[in-house]
This record gives C-alpha cells, sequence and structure tokens, in this order.
DNA sequence: GGTCCTTGTTCAAGATCCTGGACACATGAT
DNA sequence: ATCATGTGTCCAGGATCTTGAACAAGGACC
C-alpha cells in the first residue's frame, strides 16, 4: 500500500556496502536497534532518522527515493485501489495519476452520497471541465440554469462560469470528471455533506 | 545543517496548489496541527506522515526530494562543515562528496588519533588507494613492507595487498587519502582505537 | 461596533519512534 | 568442548511525533 519498501531499500544499501547495522548506526549517531526496526518495517522513521542513517551510507535522500514509481514515465495504466483519494470520508474523489507537470488534465473519479453539495457559494475558477454520470443522479447548476442529470448523462461547461454540484436523490451518485488546468483544488471544490 | 527544508517545501507546494492546512490536512488523514508544525520545522515527520500528506497533494515523495542538492548538477566545493563525518567519534573519517554513481573515486580526509589502528587483520580489497600525509606521523605496512611517513610523505599501492594503518606517535596524523573503485567501506577500513 | 467564519499557532495527552540493554544464533580460535 | 566475537532481533523506558481542542488574528457581512 505504501507504494515504497523503505526498510528494504535501506537494508539492500547497507548489504552493497559490506555494513553491518551495528556499524553503520555508529556513523550515523543512531542505535542498532534504529537500523534493525526500520530494516524490518516495524517503523516508520522520521525524516531526520532517516537523512542521519542515509548521509552515513552515503545516500541522497533524492537517491534514496529515485525508485519511486510515479516520477520518470508517465503511468499509463491505474489500478482502482492504487489511485489516491482526495475526498474526507463522507466523499470521495479519486484522482487518476498524480499531478505532474506535463498534464494539462486532472480526471477524477467521484462519489457523492445523498445530500452532498459543493456549497451554497457557487464555485468559479479558470478552466473548463466535463464529466459523464455514471450512476445516480444529480444536480448541477451552471450560470442560471439548474439540471437533473442522470446515469448515462453528461456536462461540460466553462469553469468560469459560476457551479454547483448537489445530489438530491437517495442513491449515492457516481461521476467520473475532468477539469483544465489541472487545479482540482481550484479554491473550493471541496464538498460539504448536508 | 540538514540541507533540506522539508517544512518550507511542504508549505510552498500546499500554497501553490492554494489549500488550507485544515483542507490537506483531512485529505491527508492528519491533523492541522501536524501540518503547521512540520510547516515550521518544529518536527521531523515520520516518512509515513510525510507520504501521506504528499499523497493529498499529490506529489511523490522522490518528486518532493528532488530538489536535493548532491543529485543533480555535480557538487564541486564543499566546506569543510559539510563534509559528512563517517568515523566513530575517537577517528573522524569525512568523505568529500557523497558517493555518487559516475564517480570513480572517494575521498577522505582521514584523523587518526594516537593509538589509532585499523586493525591486527589485514585490510584486503578491490581497487587502488593512495594519499598524503598532512600532519603526525603513520606507520604504514602494505605486503611485507613496513613504513614510517611523516609530514608531506605520500603512498600509494594496490588495494588487493594486505594493508594496515597505525598512529604509533604520540600526536594526531591527518591523512587525505583516495580510493577507487569508491567504496570505503570495503569489508573493514574500519579503525579500532587501541 | 458586532457576529460569523476561516486562517495559522500553541499546548497537554496519547501514539509512535528511538534508545540501551538483553537475548539467541552463528563463526572461528583455543 | 568452551570461550570470544560478530550478527540480527526483541523488549521496557525515554524521547519525539501526532492528536484534539483551545487560542488570537484577520476578513466578510450585517
Amino acid at each position: 500500500m505504501s507504494g515504497f519498501d523503505v526498510g528494504g531499500r535501506l537494508r539492500a544499501l547497507r548489504i552493497e556496502r559490506d555494513l553491518s547495522q551495528r556499524e553503520l548506526a555508529k556513523r550515523a549517531n543512531v542505535t542498532n536497534s534504529t537500523i534493525s526496526l526500520i530494516e524490518q518495517n516495524s517503523v516508520s522513521p522520521s525524516v531526520s532518522s532517516l537523512k542521519k542513517i542515509l548521509d552515513a551510507l552515503p545516500v541522497s535522500i533524492s537517491e534514496f527515493f529515485a525508485g519511486e514509481p510515479s516520477q520518470e514515465e508517465p503511468k499509463v495504466f491505474y489500478r482502482a485501489e492504487e489511485l489516491t483519494d482526495i475526498g474526507d470520508g463522507q466523499l470521495s474523489w479519486r484522482l487518476i495519476g498524480a499531478r505532474r507537470p506535463g498534464r494539462s488534465m486532472s480526471i477524477l473519479h467521484e462519489r457523492y452520497p445523498p445530500g452532498a453539495d459543493t456549497g451554497e457559494t457557487m464555485l468559479e475558477h479558470d478552466g473548463e471541465e466535463g464529466g459523464v454520470i455514471v450512476s445516480g443522479t444529480i444536480e448541477l447548476t451552471v450560470g442560471n440554469e439548474v439540471q437533473q442529470l442522470g446515469t448515462g448523462d453528461a456536462y461540460y461547461f466553462d469553469s468560469r462560469l459560476p457551479h454547483r454540484f448537489r445530489n438530491v436523490g437517495d442513491r449515492e451518485c457516481v461521476i467520473v470528471s475532468a477539469n483544465t488546468p489541472p487545479s482540482f483544488s481550484d479554491g473550493g471544490d471541496a464538498c460539504h455533506h448536508v
């Protein structure tokens, strides 16, 4: 789930340099226990501790995490469970892929529980947005128009027009949407449950 | 000293996305206090916390630390206080620059207190090494030969020959040395104080 | 002026990490 | 065999990080 095996990588680097836990610990000014626990992923070290240890190897922090996915080549396929959820518990907003320089769009998998509402104060921000209602129904207000959209319906508008999403039904509503430019956190597409 | 302003970078990323501490906290499943304290560098977060927060931005950990020095352009100048010390308290071994792929040498600034000794079991490892005695005297054994080297003297040998350093004088001995390939921790250039 | 909301900071209590010392298991020397 | 040394793991206590709730400062609105 974490997506990065801190302990395993540290152990690999240590073995590579033919150091014992105690030897490395001495150079890093930590104890051997610390290194043992970290290598077993029994604890998640503080970055200050991790830095002390890496300095003693020596390996820079950026080198250490360089193997992290999602950086080099743009990812193409995403499993449902690896989408980062930026919701608040009630609401679920899953972003398809991390925001990445060079990407001109943000795609979201949104789930509005009954009663969910983006708020009375209308949203306004730069860019454009569009989406498809996958299941359930949603009340969408754009400018002066209010529409009830159901499964299979869709929308597309200039985000500078004041807009608001509201699930007035009694079932969950699922939407897949896209925004451009990629600022899903455009000053308040936050959602309030009422 | 740390060389990387975690708090400042986090704050910059958050502001960039126009999020409040509370908003980000909610998405990351941490509290606003945590983010406040981290941003002020009042604490050094655990990597698990940091990862939760970065996931909510979303920014990958490697991106976060990508600004770290010592990665992109090779560093050229090093202040004495920024050399990483890999000694054990008694002994001081300062490495000139972090080990870096593409570097074929490790350069060390070594300080042997009186009585310091690399141990009776001779060191043997791949590569070559050479150095200059900057001050004090050192007894260097290489193969069958034993030599007393003083200030200004120097040495160079194939590291596969068994070798040993010993400070038999009563003053500290300072040496600047170079190893190739860059594996200063080659199975035991560790130093024991006797 | 009020009141309301949002912002960032601070503080005690709880959770997690880190330490220092044990422990069990190896290997090599006597 | 018994030491002696080196390895990684485990455990109580202390140090550090994280939480939840308070606080003060700044708008917005009436």
